[in-house]
DNA sequence: TTGACCATGGGCCTATCGACCTATTTGCCG
DNA sequence: CGGCAAATAGGTCGATAGGCCCATGGTCAA
């Protein structure tokens, strides 16, 4: 759930983060009072609540959504006098409007799962939230099936001109396909493109260089 | 190309116009310093600059950048000394940040049009640019086609299951697909799923309700 | 009224796809 | 070292999709 006055943020954001595989936005509201009404109506998994906004602050409605979802707090202003406030009404998290999107989807994670950001140990929280938690299918994937997947997305249907793009032979093409129907639950590569643009499986190749553990 | 501090407003906004069929994003800047140097390099069609920025604002950044192409300038206060300002460094229009997304999509084909959005007749601007300016082939979709499609972006492939979900025969089924590849220039529902979501052709009906002319 | 376009439906035929099975090589992990 | 998963490749076969042609009723504008 998004709060915040300034709609070309509540929009975009709202955009950016339905585009994160593992999150889903489930109401935006302008205003405090909107946020409260949503908040009981559809009982979100987290909360985040820009400080200012009109009508009913952020902070305002924190204070009266005592026993809501955890929220995150997030502010142009980071500083002490209101990441105590924030803090004070219950807030587990407080951020900068300056953070990237991908630490804000780390957050969003670990607040979903818990635990707290208010803490000295801020990067290893967010560190260990850092990746998506893709469906139990999803995670499943080898790196050549995404590759498929990433090319099937960008419109290479034929199984002729995606043996010619990945360099294998039509047979392997369609073996690999088999898999990834089986490991998705679907049964076609129309299925199969819409759930690679849903899983933002399309362009460049996601590579998580994992060293250790 | 956008500008603006907050990054969770640029990348989300950057998200989100990047979804808008018609509109594309061809960089990002967090400073006025940055916004000059890609300015230059990518020659954007139009800027979205923050007004409040570190190092050089966007007023400055604007200042400096007077032979560049038309300028959107968005900003959190929208007050006459702001607007004064922002129209003085040569700015075709100004908004709020509090400004809905498709009123912002359609300044941005205004400017891109080249339009100026400081005369008193933003509201007629501004309408005529509502509607996105579709690709050649996907204007002409039928409403029909466009439901197909809608459809077979939600993950339903199957001839059988298009005909059940659309109340129609499977014949009639593979007749709009048939329509649609020729259209879309595609060969097969794979393709057409991938275009299908690229034309944010997905969830509910676009239905501009146009009464007048 | 006539034509254009849309939505609907049909038939026919071939190419392609997806399901099922087997097999080899490589590299990693215990 | 032995086993296992991934990536590669092959085969067969029935189901499905796509190409091409045609038809009818409805709507809307010329």
């Amino acid at each position: 759930m998004l709060a915040d006055d300034h709609r070309l943020l509540l929009e975009g954001l709202a955009q950016a983060i339905s585009g994160i595989p593992d999150l889903e936005v489930v109401g935006t509201a302008e205003d405090g009072d909107e946020l409260i009404q949503l908040v009981e109506l559809t009982q979100p998994d987290v909360m985040l609540v820009d400080v200012e906004m009109p009508n009913t602050s952020g902070i305002a409605a924190l204070g009266q959504l005592t026993d809501g979802p955890p929220a995150i707090m997030v502010t142009m202003h980071a500083d002490a006098e209101h990441r105590a406030k924030a803090e004070a009404v219950g807030a587990v998290g407080f951020l900068s409007k300056s953070t990237p999107l991908p630490v804000l989807a780390a957050a969003i994670r670990a607040v979903a799962a818990g635990e707290s950001l208010m803490g000295d140990d801020l990067e290893q929280v967010l560190d260990s939230h850092r990746e998506p938690v893709l469906t139990p299918g999803a995670a499943s994937l080898t790196p050549r099936e995404k590759e498929l997947l990433a090319t099937l997305a960008s419109g290479i249907s034929s199984t002729d001109d995606l043996a010619n793009e990945l360099f294998i032979s039509q047979k392997t093409v369609k073996n690999h396909l088999a898999s990834i129907y089986e490991k998705l639950g679907i049964t076609d590569r129309a299925q199969a493109a819409v759930e690679a643009i849903r899983l933002g499986l399309h362009r460049p190749s996601p590579e998580p260089d994992r060293s250790d553990s």
